[in-house]
DNA sequence: TACCAGGGCCTTT
DNA sequence: AAAGGCCATGGT
């Protein structure tokens, strides 16, 4: 458990002793797609319905206006603190470059997102840049999610989601995706898909699963894995990692590291992107 | 097998 | 100012 004493103090629940996160590292790495950087410093975001204010410093993480309850039954999951990231960062470190990876940016932490939002998030995502997806995301919120305060919107429902037309989803701007988001919607809400009992699936099954949706393929099918359904096998590999393992990894990712490769990855995705030189210059593209 | 839709923001030139 | 490229997939 990467956190010590959790405790309950003037409507506040503060966590103790928090080690491998950083909040700027873990919400602005393109897993996630609802927090937003307030002026103070804080965190703003929505969580299965939840509104949450946060900030840490000096291993102190505050939840604004949370009780401990919350905190304790949704938080601590959904931050992954339930694992040991030293460990995962022990084993991946007998590789050198998975050492400087997660060295650049130790405050990563991959999010155990509602598995919904994750699959219809990455669903817009292809072939998108995160401002834009970002973007998408507030204006499904804004136009079908239920308001739970100003300007805040909880991620719709697939019952609601898929009682809509095209035409409905249309002021999402959303091109060609939005026709995937119906029918997601309309195979999760119909009961054919059960995206929660995917979780006791293998991630090739669950992954064969999410892929019957019209328009998801294998990225959005390990996004959904990884990001959704707690399944940290999985890699989801676009354009970066794809390049960055055949130029770092010729030979295969190392095997011993499958079991955790999502986070491994994570840490990669995050170096690449913000490190040149990280990747020979050569590389092919 | 190769190519392109669909859309808008960001980076590079 | 213009061009190229995006956390892809399905159709032709």
């Amino acid at each position: 458990m990467d956190c010590g004493l959790i405790y309950e103090k003037d409507g506040d629940t503060v966590l103790l002793d928090v080690s491998n996160f950083s909040l700027e590292e873990t919400l602005d790495c393109g897993q996630c797609f609802r927090w937003t950087l307030l002026e103070d410093g804080s965190w703003q975001g929505i969580v299965r319905g939840e509104v949450a204010t946060i900030s840490l410093s000096g291993g102190r993480l505050t939840f604004h206006g949370a009780p401990l309850e919350r905190v304790e039954a949704l938080w601590l999951d959904y931050f992954d603190f339930h694992r040991d990231y030293n460990a995962i960062k022990a084993a991946i470190s007998a590789d050198p470059v998975l050492a400087k990876a997660a060295a650049y940016a130790p405050g990563i932490r991959v999010l155990r997102q509602d598995p919904w939002e994750a699959l219809c998030s990455f669903i817009l995502s292809q072939n998108n840049n995160i401002p834009r997806i970002k973007g998408l995301v507030d204006r499904l919120c804004a136009c079908f999610g239920e308001q739970l305060g100003e300007a805040l919107y909880a991620f719709p429902g697939p019952e609601r989601l898929a009682a809509l037309s095209l035409e409905d989803l249309s002021p999402v701007r959303a091109g060609f995706r939005a026709k995937y988001i119906l029918d997601a919607a309309r195979r999760v809400a119909g009961g054919e898909l059960n995206l929660e009992a995917l979780r006791i699936s293998t991630a090739e099954e669950a992954s064969a699963a999410l892929r019957t949706i019209h328009g998801v393929g294998p990225k959005v099918a390990d996004c959904a894995l990884l990001y959704g359904l707690g399944k940290v096998e999985a890699v989801p590999a676009d354009v970066w990692i794809k390049r960055a393992l055949a130029a770092l990894y010729p030979d295969g990712f190392p095997r011993e590291f499958a079991p955790f490769a999502g986070i491994a990855q994570q840490y990669l995705f995050h170096y690449v992107r913000h490190c040149p030189g990280a990747l020979p210059a050569t590389l092919g593209k």
